[in-house]
Order: C-alpha cells, then sequence, then structure tokens
DNA sequence: GAATTATTTCAACGATCGTCGAAATGATGC
DNA sequence: GCATCATTTCGACGATCGTTGAAATAATTC
C-alpha cells in the first residue's frame, strides 16, 4: 500500500455521499448491494451515484460485477484494511511514547533519533 | 466523533503535502514542530504550508501556538485516534463477519470474537 | 524606531469537485 | 422488434481546491 493509494482512498471518503455509500456497501457484506438498491437506500440520483461510484472504484475500495440488469457494487475489505494499517503506522507513531491515549496500540516503534 | 468530523479529517488528510506534513508532525511528538521547519523540511512554500496548516487546523488535527516569532504547530492524536476509531467501526464491521481478513489490525477494540 | 526574521493575508489562476437534466446504452420480457 | 427497467454518458453549472507572487502583520535585535 503505498502513500498515493492511501490519498486517494482518502479522498474518496472524504464526502459526505460516499462515505455513506461505502459504509452501506460494507454493511451489506461481500456480495455487495445493486445501485439501485444504494441509490433509493441513500436518496440519490442514479447519475450522481454513478458518478460517486466511479471515485470509489478508481480508489480500488470498491468492485463492481453485472448481474442481470443490476450492477452489484461491494466494498474491498483488504483494501481499507491497507488503508487503515497505512494510518495506524505513519500517522500514530510516537503517540504511545507520550502515553496520548495511544493512536497506535501497544506496538513497539522504530525509535527516530531526535536531536534535543 | 460524529461523522462530519471524520469527513473534515478525511479531506484534510486526503492530499499529498497535507498527508506528508501531518507524519511529520506526528513524528514530532506533541511538542509539534515550527512551521518553518516543516517549511524546510518538506520544500514548501510557506504561504502555500499556510493554507494546508489551516485545513489541517479546521479539521481539528492540528494544534498551534505561538514560541517567540516561530507558529508550532502539533499533532492532535487523539483526534486521529477518533478518525481511525470512527474508520474501524464504521467502515470494517461485517469483514469479521465474512472472516474478510479483518479490517481492523491488531488495534484494541471491544472485540467480538473472531480469531478464525 | 529601523532592520530582520517568521508567518500570514490577499488576489488571482487553472483545475477539479458534486450535482443536475437530458439523452444514450444494456439487458430482459413480451 | 418493441417496451421497459437499470445504469451510464454527456454537457453544463457554481463551488471549492492547491499554488503562486506580492504585500501585510508579529516578534526580535540592534
Amino acid at each position: 500500500m503505498e502513500k498515493s493509494d492511501v490519498v486517494a482512498a482518502l479522498a474518496a471518503l472524504a464526502q459526505d455521499n460516499r462515505l455513506d455509500v461505502f459504509r452501506l456497501l460494507v454493511q451489506a457484506g461481500p456480495d455487495g448491494m445493486a445501485a439501485g438498491s444504494v441509490a433509493s437506500a441513500l436518496g440519490l440520483a442514479p447519475n450522481t451515484l454513478t458518478f460517486h461510484f466511479d471515485r470509489l472504484r478508481n480508489a480500488g475500495l470498491v468492485t463492481v460485477r453485472r448481474d442481470g440488469r443490476s450492477m452489484i457494487y461491494a466494498a474491498r475489505y483488504d483494501v481499507m484494511n491497507g488503508v487503515l494499517g497505512f494510518l495506524t503506522a505513519n500517522c500514530c507513531q510516537g503517540a504511545e511514547a507520550q502515553g496520548a491515549a495511544g493512536c497506535a496500540p501497544k506496538v513497539k516503534r522504530k525509535r527516530i533519533k531526535e536531536r534535543a
């Protein structure tokens, strides 16, 4: 998981409707959910939804497959997992060293030499 | 931690330079880092950096204080922790129910059973 | 109080965003 | 084939983004 992938995923999730869409897909499970079902569940116009699906898909957070006339979108848990892993590893280290509520739990961290 | 806060934080981190800035501040520890140090460390123009600091600060991810003529920016580990908590709670549930690699890493959290 | 250092404010720019209405495409059933 | 359902494509719109150069504001030193 590279930084650019993480930035892309964050950008994809950093929007109200898209975060809702992704949450819904996560809840729906690995079998996914038809575009129309998402549309009516969230009250979004179908074309607007296509726009958001594209963003999620380009970020790698979602997959599509066709089932009859429906398009089934499904969350990619592994990718989301990678994003979370990157964030805990790169944006939280140092937290536990300060006892600051521990962004990253009890992981051993490689000490960085700091010039005091 | 509400959804709107999470969206704001994600939007703040969903940009190359800002993610770098935040990572640097996380590494710098709770004492933070002068704006100028960040600027030279990342090769960013000071006014551009101010723009990004504002976004991070509005998202609640960063604090500022003045020290002499320098402005010291510091990461807010608790907020980042809250974001990660929201994501693992809201965007990964169902993952372990499907045995789908478990979105949440080794983070300590009110766990169910998993272990598969 | 003038010069210097550190940072912010301001105006501007092209680029991308999120949404809409209308039209096009794909798959199904008659 | 024709009608219908599900989704996508297209063109447009105002709004926000990220960056820049120039000027302004704070704090320090002399």
